[in-house]
DNA sequence: CTTTGGCACTCAAAGAGAAGGAGTGCCAGA
DNA sequence: TCTGGCACTCCTTCTCTTTGAGTGCCAAAG
């Protein structure tokens, strides 16, 4: 089956549905024919659409509207004929410019991209935080806030912050706590989070005869402080960009939508599945798995920072959505931040 | 002028208003005649409407349609006819448990009581950050991240931990940083932070001479430290409880209002309003000072720490909201978190 | 064999009445 | 002072019709 597409067929493909990515609206054979690049009759054009329909690339919501791409189309659309191009060199430079004037902290840089990637898109910014267990050992300290009570500060590699309070069943004295934070930042610094943890492990099975009880204290409190149950934190911007879309004009539909951003939780599956591809990934409606998204196209991408990937970042928006331009918006986004992150904390 | 309200104009403006809070519709004459409590035929009942229609209190849309409070309505009815009742004592209890449970961060305690507002009282709920300038420094450590770079922690006494980075001119040595470590936290510990601030720049008038070189760092660098940039941040859990208001049905009313909840800053205002009223505080309406607001109303109260309004929280909906239950839901909530707030961190 | 003009057909969207009904204001009588 | 009655208003809903965009198919032209 699938006859193999004409390159007329491809060409039609094209036009229609960057006029319906356009005006929302279904295209009929008259419009596609006034575009300049189309030199046949109404009538050829329709032939072509049923055959592009046949193979379900099209559908009509009804006899007499015009065609729609379905997601099937879209995603042949973005697989074989949109070739992206670089952005705007002026562009780039407005974009790099909105974060070198601002702070340093990592997690405003990823909500300032998750702002810019809103409105300049026009849809909604998605910004994936790292998890804990993606990112180097940098530095650790505890702070006695009262006899029971240690808050843990750990700072990894790219300059993410993290605070946590632990609870302790001993009082530690401030001698004891500067041993233990010094002791940890000579051994662990430069180790991935994961290898910090496996060694924590190991170490504590051997030090289990309690041989030093200070060293055991370090363990107990660095594992806890380590503990990542963040569990995958988006940072959401331009919601309201949704409200815009026709196709959401629905209510109820719209509101399923909202309160799937809100739980973030399937949001962050979706980003995660962009964490191991290199370059933008393209999910188009039901590809998202989530029925409530089946409406909704993704376009991400992995940033990194010294060593390896550290999350994505990405838009969402209707699947109707103007992929050639959001695209390379996407990947300059992820190399600038990536880039960003590279630089800031020397 | 405005001849005093009849005790039969207040029970029937009551009723009225609890009709129109359950169903959202225009308020004949005829339903309120089956509501026990009003023992009058539809025409008396019809002369006192329009009296209330004269004075402010109601407005019908169209002749032939029932009647809606007016915002005079509905501010008269919270001011004078209702009376809050205490919250249900297994409610309370249920409340209590959600938090007890979680983890001490105050942040993460914050967010879930903005989402427990939400999702008890089915509307948007909002809790407001504490501003810096009104807590009590409790603690400050600063973490060398390179020669340059300074990561400051500060906890306050209520338990806000803040991290910021700051850039130094010059390279400090561990010793020197331990030294004003030391200072800082032996000075300042237990003043609020507007006293801190001042004595950090009585005090540096006087060291001008550079008499103590590393004083002046001191300073330097925990007045870095202490700049509250934030400006105010707000928590907002539960934007999806909008699209459920059959009063924002329309998408370009709803679409301002998400935008104003993205952009925060009118909510920060209006929260703002609340930290110096004891007691639950009802803005209705063009209360709000904001025209993309101007249908929505908010119930908000201070909560505080140990010493003093720290911020306030509160829920934000329709003017037609249930005010009867929802006025005890803040209030409890307040009251909780205070009490949180002041065991949590001992 | 492909392309094109023509033509009958379909069906959503928009508009025009018409009917229904909820609610009002007002008046006269209890 | 309250109530039943009645004329009136005007929104809502329904049906019916019209309109027009777009289709599929066929026969003729290229």
């Amino acid at each position: 089956m699938a006859v193999k597409l004409t390159d007329r067929g491809q060409k039609i493909l094209e036009a229609i549905i960057e006029e319906y990515i356009a005006t929302a609206q279904p295209v009929g054979s008259k419009v596609l024919t006034q575009n300049q690049g189309i030199k046949l009759s109404p009538a050829s054009v329709r032939n072509v659409m049923a055959e592009l329909e046949d193979l379900g690339y099209l559908v009509s919501p009804h006899t007499s509207a015009g065609r729609i791409p379905t997601e099937k189309g879209y995603r042949f659309y973005v697989d074989t004929i949109l070739r992206v191009s670089e952005m705007d060199r002026r562009q780039q430079d407005r974009i790099e410019l909105q974060y070198r004037q601002q702070g340093l902290q990592m997690t405003d840089m990823l909500r300032e991209a998750s702002r810019t990637l809103s409105s300049i898109s026009h849809y909604t910014g998605l910004v994936m935080i790292p998890r804990l267990k993606a990112t180097i050992f940098r530095h650790i300290e505890f702070v006695k806030l009262s006899p029971r009570l240690i808050l843990a500060v750990f700072v990894t590699q790219s300059g993410l912050v993290q605070n946590k309070l632990v609870e302790v069943d001993e009082d530690l004295s401030p001698r004891e706590l500067e041993k233990i934070t010094n002791y940890l930042n000579q051994t662990m610094t430069g180790l991935s989070i994961q290898d910090v943890r496996t060694r924590i492990i190991t170490e504590m099975a051997q030090e289990k005869a309690l041989y030093d009880q200070l060293m055991r204290r370090a363990f107990t409190l660095s594992s806890a402080a380590l503990v990542d149950e963040s569990n995958g934190d988006v940072i959401i911007e331009g919601t309201s960009r949704f409200l815009e879309q026709p196709e959401f004009s629905d209510l109820d539909c719209m509101k399923r939508i909202v309160q799937t951003f809100e739980q973030k939780s399937a949001l962050v599956e979706l980003l995660d599945r962009g964490l191991e591809t290199k370059g933008v990934q393209v999910i188009i409606g039901s590809e998202t798995e989530h029925t409530e998204l089946s409406d909704c196209s993704l376009i991400t991408a992995a940033y990194s920072g010294k060593r390896g990937t550290l999350g994505t970042l990405g838009v969402i928006g209707p699947n109707r959505m103007p992929y050639a331009t959001i695209i390379p918006i996407v990947d300059y986004t992820a190399s600038l931040i990536s880039r960003l992150l590279d630089t800031d904390n020397d």
